[in-house]
DNA sequence: GTCTATATGTTGATAGAC
DNA sequence: GTCTATCAACATATAGAC
């Protein structure tokens, strides 16, 4: 049986993927749950406490995430990074990072500092892979590791928000690129 | 002589960069400009009238922007664009369509549709260079126009919101790396 | 063109009953 | 653990005086 807490967190997550932290409200939950906004300061004190958890439930899945891909090749794992952000737009969402980073100057201190820690634990990770596969040989692109993570990270980001105001496939069309830009590419001729 | 109105829509459009449409109220731009919040209301009749506005003005900027820009070469022209989002960031602010898209649902439609006019126009003025620049043989890069006129506008975006969150530099390390990717790359021998 | 005054709704939050 | 009742603060917006 999942709790009434696990609950709150999991709806807040989508609600601030959906409308963001400041267009959301308890009302929006409770509604959702059927019960009383009172109920929900039970479970968390205050909107930033809710907030707070929020980003730490995404850091955890993230973490979980990483650990379920571990067998994957260094490629599988970033096609496996690039889906989980599709995943988010079929259910009319951005990634967190966007929802929240676009109005980061307005969110408190304590939800601020999580979200340095995610993005923080996200960037190492894409790095070390993309790192680890242009070593192997299984990767093959131009930029340094940092680089390429950056520009995944961003594109991912940026494509999820970009899909709601066009209709032209942008999610689609720089998730296709992106992976195809660091796949090794056959030998031409002249290279062999 | 600048005009009140023309004051509250620059000064929305800063809040809207650094708060977001729905963090930002009236009360905000009354003590700025030392009125009251209900004079606002004489200029622009509800705050939905206000945010189009921001977004008309934004796109009227573009367009002089790429106007000024027309004697540069292709190269230049993407530099100036990518400078574009750039200068958002020294103000502590994102570009408009990071702001406005992250809260895309929220928006009122008159909003939403003026995003859309503002996104294809963007768009197409960008891919019309990229595509230009290729077929000259001055830019050189493997996408096709669309795809890199999209990593470039989802990078340029992203980067601004992650400029916020991480302080490593991610906006200065992702501008480089898209103008490296579609500089034109000094010849190797076994290409001549 | 800006003011005062006010209407009306919604927000996050608290106290105390059950 | 959820309820009712209530709060103060703030939001957008309107009417009418100056």
């Amino acid at each position: 049986m999942i709790s009434t807490r696990k609950k709150i967190v999991v709806i807040a997550d989508q609600l601030i993927r959906a409308k963001g932290y400041n267009a959301f409200s308890y009302a929006d939950i409770a509604t959702t749950l059927n019960i009383k906004n009172a109920a929900i300061h039970y479970h968390f004190p205050s909107k930033k406490a809710l907030g707070r958890a929020v980003i730490v439930e995404s850091r955890e899945k993230f973490k979980r995430n990483t650990e379920l891909w571990d067998g994957l090749t260094s490629y599988e794992q970033v096609a496996a990074f690039v889906d989980m952000y599709s995943k988010n737009s079929k259910n009319g969402g951005i990634c967190f990072m966007g929802a929240l980073g676009s109005s980061y100057n307005t969110l408190p201190e304590e939800m601020q500092s999580e979200l340095n820690l995610a993005h923080d634990e996200i960037t190492i990770w894409l790095k070390a892979v993309l790192d680890k596969g242009k070593l192997d040989g299984e990767l093959d692109f131009e930029q340094s590791a940092e680089e390429m993570s950056n520009l995944i990270t961003s594109g991912m980001l940026a494509s999820l928000i970009l899909e709601r105001v066009s209709d032209k496939g942008v999610l689609e069309n720089v998730s296709h690129t992106l992976l195809a830009s660091i796949r090794k590419k056959k030998q031409t001729d002249h290279e062999q």
